[in-house]
DNA sequence: TATTGACTTGTGATAACATAACACATATCT
DNA sequence: AGATATGTGTTATGTTATCACAAGTCAATA
C-alpha cells in the first residue's frame, strides 16, 4: 500500500509548517507591493488579507465580514467586497470560483497565472503554478481566434491528507 | 495590421453556421446517449436540453426556469436547477462558474476535458478540447499528492467578432 | 489653512443564485 | 396490484453579490 505519494514534497497547504512565519512573509511581500504600485493598503483591506492568511483555507465573503463586523469595522456586505475586490484586483488574494471564496495569494508581486487545487473534504486550497497551463489555453484558443483576459483555473478532488484518512477509513470501515 | 487571426478557423460559437442542424445533431447524439446509458431524459430534462442548445451562449438557471414555467413547467427554481444539474452530471451540459450559467455540451457522450471562452462583450461561450489541460494539470497536481477529481478551466475574454467591433469602434470613435 | 477632487468607508435596500424539506405523481419490477 | 425507487412541483429559506447614496479621509495646492 504504501506512500506512492508521500514521497514528494507536500505543498504548503497541505502540511505541518511554520505558519507564523509564512504569515509574516507574505504580508510583507503584500506591504512592498503594494508601496511599489502606490496601492492603499488601508486598515480594512490590511485586515482582510491578515484574515485570509490565517488559514490556507479560502473563506467566503461573508465569513470575513463576520470578523471585520467584530473589528469594529462596517457590518454590509459590501465592506467585505470591496476589501476583497481591491486585494484580487492587485493580485494580493484570489478569488476560488468553485466555491465561492476567496484565499491570499501566496506569492503577492511576481507576476505569474495560478491554478488551485480544493480539497472537497477539509475545504483546504493550494495554489499551484500555472504558468504551462496559461499557455497552452490561449494556444488552444488562438484558433479560434479569442482573445483571453483572465483565466479560471481550479480542480476539486481530495488533498493528500484527506486522502491518506479515507484509505485508514477504508481498512477499517464499520466504525462509530 | 492585418489577420493573424481570420485565416483560422472560427469556432462555432462564434460564427455563423447551420445552426438548425447543430441543434439537431446534438440533440439527436444527447439522445443516443441518454438510451445507451439507461438515463430518463423526461420533458422537462429534455425541454432544457433544448432551449440550452438555441443558442451558443449559457444562460443562467433563472433563465431557463422562467422558459419552463411559460411552457407549463413548474415555477420553482428547483425544477430548473434539477433538470439542469441532471444534465451537467451525465455530460450533457457544462456549467459555467465565472458567469454562474449552463450551456449545452457541443459533443455529448464522447469521453473529453472541456475548457470554456467566455465572450465578455456578447456572452457568448465556446467550449474547446483540453484534455491536454488536464493532463498537465494533473501532472502539476500530482507533486503535492493532490487527487483530482473535476476540473474547471475558464478564460474570459474577448472572441472574434466582438474584437472585430471594437476594433471598428476605435477607428472611429464618436458615434453615439 | 481652506478648497478641491479623487478615493474610501459605511449604510439600507435589494438583486441574483441556490438548496432544504415535504407532498404527490409516475415509472419499473415483481 | 403492490412495493420501491425516481421524478416533479411547491413553499420556504439560505447564500452570495450588487446598487445607490451619504459621509469621511487624504493629498495636492492655491
Amino acid at each position: 500500500m504504501s506512500d506512492a505519494v508521500s514521497d514528494t514534497e507536500p505543498h504548503a497547504a497541505f502540511s505541518q509548517h511554520d505558519h507564523a512565519h509564512c504569515v509574516a512573509t507574505t504580508l510583507q511581500q503584500a506591504e512592498r507591493v503594494a508601496t511599489e504600485r502606490g496601492l492603499r493598503l488601508t486598515p480594512v483591506r490590511r485586515r482582510v488579507l491578515e484574515i485570509l492568511l490565517e488559514r490556507h483555507s479560502a473563506m467566503g465573503a461573508y465569513d470575513v465580514l463576520e470578523r471585520l463586523a467584530e473589528e469594529g469595522f462596517g457590518h454590509q456586505p459590501p465592506v467585505a467586497y470591496r476589501a476583497l475586490d481591491f486585494l484580487v484586483a492587485n493580485g494580493l488574494a484570489h478569488r476560488i470560483r468553485r466555491i465561492n471564496a476567496f484565499i491570499a495569494c501566496d506569492h503577492p508581486g511576481e507576476a505569474h497565472h495560478a491554478a488551485f487545487l480544493v480539497c472537497e473534504t477539509c475545504n483546504g486550497v493550494a495554489e499551484i503554478p500555472a504558468d504551462g497551463l496559461r499557455a497552452m489555453l490561449e494556444a488552444g484558443a488562438r484558433s479560434t481566434g479569442f482573445a483571453i483576459g483572465r483565466a479560471t483555473i481550479e480542480a476539486a478532488g481530495q488533498c493528500p491528507e484527506c486522502r491518506a484518512r479515507a484509505e485508514q477509513g477504508t481498512d477499517n470501515e464499520a466504525q462509530e
